[in-house]
DNA sequence: AATGTATTCAACCGCCGCACA
DNA sequence: GTGTGCGGCGGTTGAATACAT
């Protein structure tokens, strides 16, 4: 025998929820907590099924809920994490604290897929749709993987040539105008006029101004791309994470994740310091959950 | 003002992995 | 070991709204 049935769908209620249906949800939920969905309809005074009460909760009534649109650096970041995760929305909602996992998947479907249309992007790989023909992988990186050095699990990992091109540009990049006489709404919309070298280019630019600096890119806490670089050819010099990785092999520049996993605590887990402080070789200015490392093999290098 | 079309997003559906009996 | 329910997830739908004609 096994549980009893969650709900028979006789007489529930379904469709919209009211506000009288949302308060006594919400103030069930805020008087009792959450033990069991199934249970709540009926405590709560609701003739809806738990799966409903569960959704309701979770899209709508959630009190750490962030409402409002998508910033554009929220959108280039969910572009950035689907090139890594694909439709995994709840993992990628989960770098979105107080979004829900619906509302990414709402905003990529009927946004963000038009933005990479306009750039001329397939929304299944964001590779180049003359190339991919829509859905095969080709050996080209995804756009934003290539600015970023962010691949897919079964992609080869971009070598460092990427950040050091990026840092041994000497002249500020060429500002993208838009075409005179046209009205654009969003930037990318223009961008999308342009050469796949130059939407690069300008997306490079755009996450070195978020990072709030002159077109130096922040490698994590007060570690700069410059010091990166230059370390890079003196391993001895100390980097900025105060990760508790174990020994004196700490102030070397990059470790293989497998001697990471080791030297932390010999038992195959994450490091002791955040997860902000770790970067997989080749990825800028991108924070890394323990999740990702499922992605990583025991050849990747960190950079600490 | 009326009608048609496009867009948005809350809600539902069905599947899956896990836990339970 | 097997069948069943629960919770969670991604895909899809359709009502409401905005916009265009």
């Amino acid at each position: 025998m096994g549980r009893q049935p969650c709900c028979d769908k006789v007489g529930l209620k379904r469709g919209p929820w009211t506000i009288d249906e949302d308060h006594k949800l919400m103030s069930f939920i805020l008087n009792n907590g959450i033990h069991c969905w199934r249970t709540v309809p009926k405590l709560a005074g609701l003739l809806r099924c738990g799966k409903s009460c569960r959704l309701r909760w979770i899209n709508y009534l959630r009190p750490d809920l962030k409402r409002g649109h998508f910033t554009e650096a929220e959108e280039d970041q969910i572009i950035q994490l689907h090139s890594h995760l694909g439709n995994r929305w709840s993992k990628i909602a989960s770098h979105f604290p107080g979004r829900t996992d619906n509302e990414i998947k709402n905003h990529w479907n009927t946004r963000i897929k038009k933005r990479l249309k306009l750039l001329e992007r397939s929304p299944l790989n964001h590779m180049p749709t003359d190339d991919c023909k829509d859905s095969k992988p080709t050996s080209e990186q995804p756009l934003l993987a290539l600015v970023e050095g962010i691949t897919s699990p079964d992609e080869e990992k971009l070598p460092m040539a990427v950040e050091s091109e990026a840092a041994s540009r000497q002249d500020p990049p060429e500002v993208l105008e838009p075409r005179k006489g046209v009205e654009y709404e969003y930037e990318y919309e223009y961008e999308a006029e342009l050469s796949l070298d130059e939407v690069a280019t300008d997306l490079f630019d755009n996450y070195a101004a978020l990072c709030g600096n002159n077109g130096t890119l922040l490698l994590g806490e007060g570690l700069l791309l410059d010091d990166v670089i230059s370390n890079h050819a003196n391993p001895s010099v100390s980097q900025g994470c105060s990760a508790s990785a174990g020994d004196s092999n700490n102030n070397s520049f990059c470790k293989s994740i497998q001697s990471i996993m080791d030297d932390s605590h010999g038992n195959g887990n994450p490091p002791d310091c955040s997860p902000q402080e770790w970067h997989v070789e080749g990825c800028v200015n991108s924070v890394l959950s323990w999740d990702d490392f499922d992605y990583l093999e025991p050849g990747d290098l960190c950079f600490f």
